[in-house]
RNA sequence: GCGCCCGUAGCUCAGUGGAUAGAGCGUUGGCCUCCGGAGCCAAAGGCCGCAGGUUCGAAUCCUGCCGGGCGCGCCA
């Protein structure tokens, strides 16, 4: 459907192509002065110079075309050097804020169904996730659900690190260890033992130890390389024991991914690509652009024109093993075979950045990716501690997300108590509401910076519940619930009834109207915090309208059921902003 | 050395060529015996790192410099 914005952009333009000039000039926004006009239109000035004319004289022809339009504009001015000022009637807001409110999508244009892959995940076997996982898998998380919202069929990858050198290291580890067990006995005929011999608890341990010993030892490092590439190569007590590691961490990260409500659809990890790298590397060599160097099989990838030097791929080490590079590229075919997608979405950090410039280019060289395939990486910054430097615990070491998500619960729970809210429920609800609001803290946290750059991670911040933050977010939508339960419980209709805009909902009802243009601007640059921007906006337009009139006791019944659709409208949406962030909103808090 | 990202209020951050650069936190002062005060209203606080350039118009685009972060062949 169209937007109110796209609406008057339509009707500008048709004025401005009317007078000889281009109806991208037309384009409307909202207005930058909020006490002079509601919307503005810039083309005056951009035109002016294409027709020798003055710009206020190419304004003032552009409102004589709109200004008999009386049921649209109730008033077109011209301000400063040509800016049109664009105030609408009131009718004409009540219009578009009904057509959007009837629809389920509240105005986003319905995307084609086609499919994009969100790889977001990336945790590592055999290591606990610790906070530098939140960003991925929050951001990856909200992209994935902007594009569900967008009408595409949206996928979601945790592709975790299954493959690499750290295998190698504690198998070999575990090899001096325990040089007992049937995964070390070549002669061993299987069955192996179904059981994991090991716990999370023991990989924590292990893995750490194992790669201390590799850096501290060459022989060590060997013997992890060995491991790993014949681990590679399918040996069959390497690949149970390795199972075994796989199915523990999993469990690991489910339970992380749970609690902060975070899903994938796909469970894959850089071992699934493994049957495509063979196949893969063979058509590279055929096509010429895989050549030996150094030892190496890589795929050289610098263009003439570059302005840095760009490394060639490695696809297999000197030593035979593949690198992350090569299962990068092995997923796209696996990818590109099975789901043909328009898009692939990479939610990685920053500093990945020349790693998928590689990949994206071996890919399009070799057209594993054609050009109906789109490769982007999202990339984030690195989440630095108050002092600048990478966040660090107060002991030096990295802080666990799970102890993390525990924090911001248990803050949740105390601030209940000590604001007396949600004194009504029983424990189960109460527990169940401190887990809703902790976890909002800590998604708004993030997500309301900008993706690209570099971020402070304030723990106090993180877990604070005034201001901008997920619980305030909350807190309004849980009022306005409140709100509705009680106009429901004294028998006031709101479904049917018709805005009636005044001076105190006008603003609100006009930010409500502007949601899909801040959810397109979202979708489009893959940047969530424009979302959170939004949510947070709208809700303080709510609260100030909501200070500004009482509507249970609005005399009037007629504007009382206005005020009513109203809240229900801004509740609907905003709900469905958080949703699409993954932020839930309890019933009471 | 080369390349990428960042530099905006005391702090943390928005701001995709437009008018008087915004928000949260913090600070200061207000808020009706009525819908949930995790709230609302208001004030103070800015050579938008510096210097040039493009443009009718620059925090935004270009060039140079300064400061910070990161990356640059067999880790992921």
């Amino acid at each position: 459907m169209t937007t109110l914005t796209q609406t008057l952009s339509g009707l500008f333009g048709s004025a401005f192509a009317a007078l000889g000039l281009g109806e991208s000039l037309g384009a409307v926004k909202t207005s930058d002065r909020p006490e002079l006009a509601q919307f503005q239109c810039n083309g005056a000035m951009a035109g002016a110079k294409a027709l020798g004319k003055n710009p206020r004289e190419i304004a003032q022809a552009v409102i004589e075309k709109l200004q008999s339009q009386k049921d649209v504009f109730q008033k077109l001015d011209i301000a400063g050097p040509g800016f049109i000022n664009i105030t609408l009637t009131d009718d004409f807001i009540a219009r578009a804020l009904h057509t959007m409110a009837t629809d389920p999508l509240r105005g986003v244009t319905q995307h084609p169904k086609e499919t994009i892959i969100l790889d977001y995940g990336g945790p590592n076997i055999a290591k606990p996730m610790h906070v530098g996982h939140l960003r991925a898998a929050i951001i990856g998380d909200a992209l994935r659900r902007m594009c569900l919202y967008a009408g595409y069929r949206a996928i979601g990858d945790v592709h975790m690190g299954d493959w690499g050198l750290p295998m190698g290291q504690i198998i070999s580890e575990l090899e001096i260890r325990h040089p007992d067990w049937p995964y070390f006995d070549p002669a061993f005929a299987g069955p192996y033992p179904a059981q994991s011999p090991l716990s999370m608890d023991d990989l924590e341990e292990i893995y750490p130890a194992a790669s201390n010993a590799c850096k501290n030892d060459q022989s060590r490092l060997e013997a992890a390389r060995l491991a790993t590439r014949d681990l590679q190569d399918g040996r069959p007590g390497y690949r149970a024991l390795w199972q075994h590691f796989i199915s523990v961490s999993i469990a690991g990260m489910k339970a992380n991914f749970t609690a902060l409500g975070v899903h994938f659809d796909w469970w894959k990890g850089e071992a699934d690509a493994h049957p495509f790298i063979g196949p893969m590397v063979e058509k590279l060599r055929a096509q010429n652009l895989a050549v030996e160097s150094d030892g190496a099989l890589v795929v050289p990838v610098a263009r003439e024109d570059d302005k840095k030097e760009i490394p060639p791929l490695i696809l297999y080490k000197s030593d035979g093993a593949v690198m992350y590079g090569t299962t990068d590229l092995a997923t796209i075919v696996d990818r590109v075979e099975h789901e043909n997608p328009a898009k692939i979405i990479y939610v990685v950090d920053q500093r990945q950045a020349l790693h998928f410039e590689q990949v994206f280019r071996a890919a399009r060289l070799s057209g594993i990716a054609g050009p109906k395939t789109e490769l982007i990486h999202a990339g984030f910054g690195t989440m630095n501690g108050t002092d600048g430097k990478p966040f660090k615990t107060r002991a030096g070491g990295v802080m666990k997300l799970e102890d993390l998500i525990t924090m911001a619960v248990e803050k949740a729970q105390a601030r209940l108590e000590e604001a007396k809210l949600a004194q009504e429920v029983d424990t189960a609800e109460k527990e169940s509401i401190a887990r809703k609001v902790g976890i909002a803290a800590l998604k708004f946290a993030d997500l309301q910076n900008n993706r690209v750059a570099d971020y402070i991670f304030d723990i106090d911040r993180f877990v604070a519940f005034e201001g901008k933050t997920g619980p305030y977010l909350q807190y309004q939508a849980v009022r306005i619930q409140s709100l509705l339960r009680k106009a429901e419980s004294q028998n006031l209709r709101i479904s049917e009834s018709q805005i009636m805009i005044q001076d105190s909902d006008r603003s609100l009802a006009l930010f409500l109207c502007a949601f899909p243009d801040h959810f397109e601007i979202a979708l489009r640059n893959h940047t969530p915090h424009v979302l959170c921007d939004y949510a947070f906006t709208l809700a303080q337009a709510f609260s100030t309208f909501y200070g500004a009139c009482h509507i249970l006791s609005e005399p009037d019944a007629v504007l009382r059921q206005s005020r009513l659709h109203l809240c229900a409208l801004t509740l609907q949406t905003l709900t469905a902003v958080l949703g699409i962030l993954g932020i839930d909103v309890p019933e009471r808090m």
